[in-house]
DNA sequence: TTGAATTAGTGTAAAATTTACACATTGACA
DNA sequence: TGTCAATGTGTAAATTTTACACTAATTCAA
């Protein structure tokens, strides 16, 4: 092996950007440092990989050991590899994003050790992430954002049971715009995705919207098939630039 | 640096798909291993990510050093980390693709050694590259597929003056469909990138075609304003299912 | 010189999709 | 019982996409 006894002082480690929606919010889980450097300050979780893993396989102990999650949706996005990115060493690193239901997130006891929170991604920006997590999380952001024109995400983003407008309101969320209700509507239940569960929200001081839940065997056919969002966003608000895409099987 | 210390025996690599077009082909250079292991394979050029030396760096390097080229589109992929992708030890590579013109790349001292030739991509599954190579190959030519529609790649594998049936065959050969001329015309000079150079081919057999160049400037706009491919498959040939997709400012 | 071969170049109508837009409905609560 | 707050619904216009076939220009061979 001599070609690697040539080869330096370098780790590899994973970092998973954990995206979660509640309360109108995309969030993002991030842990509290313990230790320098960067002491105190929010990053992302991570950790080294380990010699007889792979790569989704670190991403995946990651996760698991913070929120005790398995089955979930978990992509690799990017590497971040510049020479001073680490102050103790040359460390490269392979970026994850996962998709997870807050609800289903409990805290496991390396959460609780880690000071796991979740915060609003809108809100890291003024927080300044350790190393170059910022420019990770915003990586993996974008990437999300591509991917919501590909793929349902609402499935793991969602409870089993939610309301169009829930759902409208994810889509807002990620992409960062304001969509026309009327035309989100129509898209979405012209997809046939959509179970109508002929059951409405209890207990709000307004009148009650139905509720929804995915049809799995239609999600998987458009796994397979290919899949096509779009919705443009409605003029009214002040919402930012940005507008449709689709992608046909 | 403790931390490190616990790290074990492993390498970074670098491995550069590099895709031109040429004949009506999309290709791609490969080089023939001189060694083990592997030896006599095709491969991706690709080496080591040096300590002072950033992911992106290592993969211009690699491409320098092979065609002598230095301006030139280059993307990172994905990561490859299998624990076993290579024999000798582990090995986590940084999979990117660059595009270039063919008419450009001369051989260097390092492709003569490296025995590199153009291969066209889809004949590149008979030949069964060396590692994993086959694997990064086809992550990096989907990845390529979804570019051509957010971006004009034409410009960078392309020469500089071109038909608009060359522009349509490279366009062909990178989403594997047979697109319909009319509609194909009618999308591309739409989105005014094109300069209509009042000159035609010479010495061809057949009506000679008009030549264009592309429109640096307005190719920078469309890339700080998003850009938008659009066309459809023919349906008279039997080309293979695929159909548009946009994406706009 | 003529015509055969080959590729370039061109337009339109129908279909599908996207967009803009406003008001009645429901239930809780005071 | 009326006020508040969010739900839910339809249509017409504009734009985009699609399907489709013949004439034009040039070389080459007879």
């Amino acid at each position: 092996m001599t070609l690697f006894d040539n080869f330096f002082k370098s780790a590899f480690t994973v970092d998973n950007v954990i995206f979660g929606f509640d309360e109108g919010d995309l969030k993002v889980l991030l842990i509290q440092r313990g230790e320098d450097p960067f002491m105190g300050k929010w990053a992302l979780p991570g950790y080294f990989v380990y010699p007889d893993e792979d790569l989704d396989g670190a991403a995946y102990r990651v996760l698991r050991e913070l929120t005790g999650l398995n089955n979930v949706y978990l992509e690799q996005v990017n590497s971040f590899g510049k020479v001073d990115r680490h102050p103790f060493g040359r460390v490269i690193t392979v970026a994850y994003y996962s998709l997870i239901k807050i609800e289903d997130y409990k805290l496991s006891p390396a959460s609780i050790a880690q000071k796991a929170k979740w915060h609003a991604v809108a809100d890291v920006k003024e927080l300044g992430l350790a190393f170059d997590h910022d420019e990770i999380l915003k990586a993996c952001f974008q990437r999300l954002k591509l991917v919501v024109r590909i793929r349902p995400v609402g499935f793991e983003l969602l409870p089993p049971r939610f309301t169009l407008t829930q759902l409208q309101h994810l889509y807002e969320a990620i992409l960062e715009t304001d969509l026309d209700k009327r035309n989100f509507r129509k898209k979405i239940l012209s997809m046939n995705l959509l179970v109508d569960l002929e059951q409405t929200q209890e207990g709000v001081a307004h009148r009650p919207a139905r509720l929804y839940q995915f049809d799995k065997q239609k999600y998987h056919e458009f796994l397979s098939e290919g899949f096509n969002f779009e919705v443009k966003e409605s003029k009214k608000k002040g919402g930012n630039q940005q507008s449709g895409l689709s992608a046909k099987p």
